[in-house]
Parts: C-alpha cells; structure tokens; sequence
DNA sequence: CAAGCAATGTGATAACTGTCACACAGTCGT
DNA sequence: ACGACTGTGTGACAGTTATCACATTGCTTG
C-alpha cells in the first residue's frame, strides 16, 4: 500500500469508515463494481470527495468503469488498519461497557477483546459476553502487559477514567479509547481518543436552538 | 444573547461543549474566576482558541481579570440551549439505550426522557431508569406528537435505525441522535446527528497502524 | 481497430478554521 | 490618582480541507 502523503485530513479518516462500513452491508454479489457516485449517494459525500479520499492512498478505480466492490473494501480496511486484531480491553463494565462487549461490529472491525476489568467485587471473577473474564482493575497493569493488549476502551465514570488510563498507560497500553466524559491525560506517546456523548447530545441541542431562533 | 455571525464552525461548538462540563465540575466556591489559559489547561485547548470560540457569541469576560466561573457556564448553556429541558425519547431499549438512559448527564444536559421505546414484548409495559415506561415501537409516531417530543435517540441495530427515524419524523420529531451504525436519511428539515462508534474504532485503528508504519 | 463513452484521478481554486500578536480595558498597589 | 500589570477581544495571517473542472484512461460497440 502507498501512502503518498502524511498528512490526512482527520475528516477523511472517519469517511473512509463510513464506506467500509458500507461496503461491508453491501451484497457484494449484487454489485459487484461502484461508482464514487453511488457510493456517494449511500454515504452522503459528494463523489468528488470520495475520489479524493482515496486518492491520498493511491489508485483503486478503473477509469470509465468504477471500483471493484470487495477489492475497495479491503483496501480501506487495509489503510485503516483493521484487516487484523487488535488485543483489546474494555475498562468498566457497567451498561455502556455491556454494550460495548457484545457488540458485534468489534470483531469484525479487527478488535479481539481479550479481557475487561470493573472494580465492582460482584462482577469480578464473572465472564460475560462470549466468556471475556472479568478481572479487578488493580491487575490491569500486570495484566496489560503478559497479553500484550494494545488498545484500552475506558468506559467508567468520570471520577476513575484518569486513574484508570494511568494504570492502561503503565502497562503499555498503545492506543486508548476514552467513553467517560473528561479529557484523560496521557504521554504523548499514547494514541488517545475521547469520544463524547455529552458533546454530541450538546451539539444537537445548538442545533435546535438555532433553528428555533433561525 | 448575542449572536453575531451564523457562521460558528462544528468544532467550536463541540469545544463548547468541553468547556460547559469542565466548568460544571469546577468548584465554582474555590474557583470563582477562571482564565482563558487555566481552562485551557483543562480542557487541552489553546487560550486564544477559547477566547476566539466565545468571541463568536459576544464578550463574557473581564480584561485583566478572566471569566465569572459560574455566569460563563450559564452562558454557554444559554448558547448550546441546555439551560432548559429538550422533551426527548430514547428507541432501543438494548444495552446501549439502557445506558443512555441511566446515563446522570441527560438531564444535567437539558434532556428530559419522556419515553422509551422497544420492539420486544418482553420490555414492553415494563419500566426503566427512573420510572420511564418502554412502548412498542408502533406507537412511536402516535406518542411522539402527543407528547410533543423533540428528540429522538435511536440506539436499535443497525437494520431496524431507517424505519424507526421515519417514524420519528412522521411524528414530527424536531432532531435525531442516531448511534445506529448506518446513517438515516431524513427530510432537510430535521436535524440530524450521527453517532459513529465504529468509526472512533477505525480512527483509534489508524494512528495505531500509522505509528506502527512510521 | 478506431471512435465514443463513462467514471476516475488530480491540479487549481475557494472556503473554512486555527494561530498569533497586540491593542485595549479593568484592577491593584503605591 | 496614576502607572504597572494582567488577561481579554480581535484583526491579520497561515494552514488546512473541500470543491470544481477537466484531462486521462480503460472499456465497449460497431
């Protein structure tokens, strides 16, 4: 794969997720080829853009025709980086992290759970969702680092999501992904992401209220 | 409230949204005035980006001095419009929808959950977070216009999110949150948001496989 | 085999977003 | 009362991202 340039656009990075994901409910027997057109139309981006998209990453089309729908597919999931599994926990196993842990999209999105941690005596020994055990978070560390789980989901509340990255970052956690609504911090070595429900639901609000005040 | 340009960008109002939070757990007794450069340091924004972000809607701060902690979290709420509560329902009662149910923030948020819906019998007549019944979901549009409900939030699997959104719409919902992992389509006229956890994942999934590149 | 067609790939351009430096206003100390 | 000081508000600038038009290329058909 080529990667011609370092510097892509965030925005494009979630786009291409948005046509894997696509591509992937796609009945690839039914359309075997696609145009950044239809694509396009099924993902609400301009052609225009999805031909820029891919672009950054090299030449999948073929002129005059389109692209092959399976092969597109596993390009994407190549650039992205999810055609293999990544060693995965999920911190705090409340309803957010259940949710999370029977997901199915996260295996087929190339995260493997391999464990989760609580801190919740009554949970911890339990297995749940397809046998992932359930270990206190005191062994996170230890534990981070025997399995050499590479990416951290904190799903707990606000008041233990820092603690809790400290203890994922000791253990030689690579990337974290961080539910609980306050900003971790971490080295910059660390690939962190926050992803904010608040945020989203506060956003929707602003958009309300302008229209309302249009 | 001033609102001089209609021009905001997406990722100001999400800051907003960062700043509102951090304010709200701030200890308005212990930090009765804050700078634009501490609450940078907390929320890990620039101090000109914060100044230029609330620039947009008017001027809350002091010169020399800083910002009233506890009126400039008022002003923000005042300018995403959650200083009031959004009449609002929840459709999906799974893991994930139980979560958000119980979730403090929603009405720390200016969201007041009227209802909840659900297509299995089982839930059905049932109650949930606080004495929030769950309806079937055939009663969506009935129920969303009797009750004048604004929001929905769709947390149902992916193939059931299109046909529940045209149901909220029929019933004329004002703004859908949709963490359903395909993007709805809805009338021009409703606000719509989708919320992508797969695609946070894929995100997370690339800088990890960048790095790994370098 | 050549001409027409269809849809890609991309350079140029426009729009948007963030950064920076500094003028300005309010406070505090003398 | 006045000058030094502190932190805001903002215009100018730089960097980034999206849009557009079209040249390009491979397929198809007569």
């Amino acid at each position: 794969m080529k990667t011609k340039d370092n510097k892509i656009p965030e925005a494009t990075i979630k786009r291409l997720s948005t046509y894997v994901n696509y591509l992937g409910r796609l009945g690839t027997d039914s359309n075997p080829v696609i145009s950044s057109e239809m694509l396009g139309e099924s993902c609400q981006v301009s052609p225009a853009q999805i031909r820029k998209d891919l672009s950054y990453f090299g030449e999948f089309g073929v002129r005059g025709v389109g692209y092959d729908t399976k092969k597109l597919e596993a390009e994407i999931k190549d650039i992205l980086g999810i055609n293999h599994s990544w060693p995965t926990t999920v911190v705090g196993v409340g309803k957010l992290g259940q949710a999370l842990l029977n997901f199915d999209f996260f295996c087929k999105h190339g995260f493997r759970i391999i464990v989760a941690f609580d801190s919740d005596p009554r949970k911890i020994g339990t297995k749940i969702a397809d046998d992932i055990a359930i270990l206190p978070t005191n062994d996170i560390e230890n534990i981070v680092t025997e399995k050499k789980i590479n990416i951290g989901i904190i799903t707990t509340p606000a008041d233990w999501a820092q603690d809790v990255a400290d203890k994922l970052v000791a253990g030689g956690i690579k990337g974290i992904l961080n539910f609980a609504p306050i900003k971790v911090k971490v080295p910059e070595s660390i690939t962190l992401r926050n992803v904010s429900i608040t945020s989203e639901l506060d956003n929707l609000a602003y958009l309300l209220t302008q229209k309302k005040r249009h």
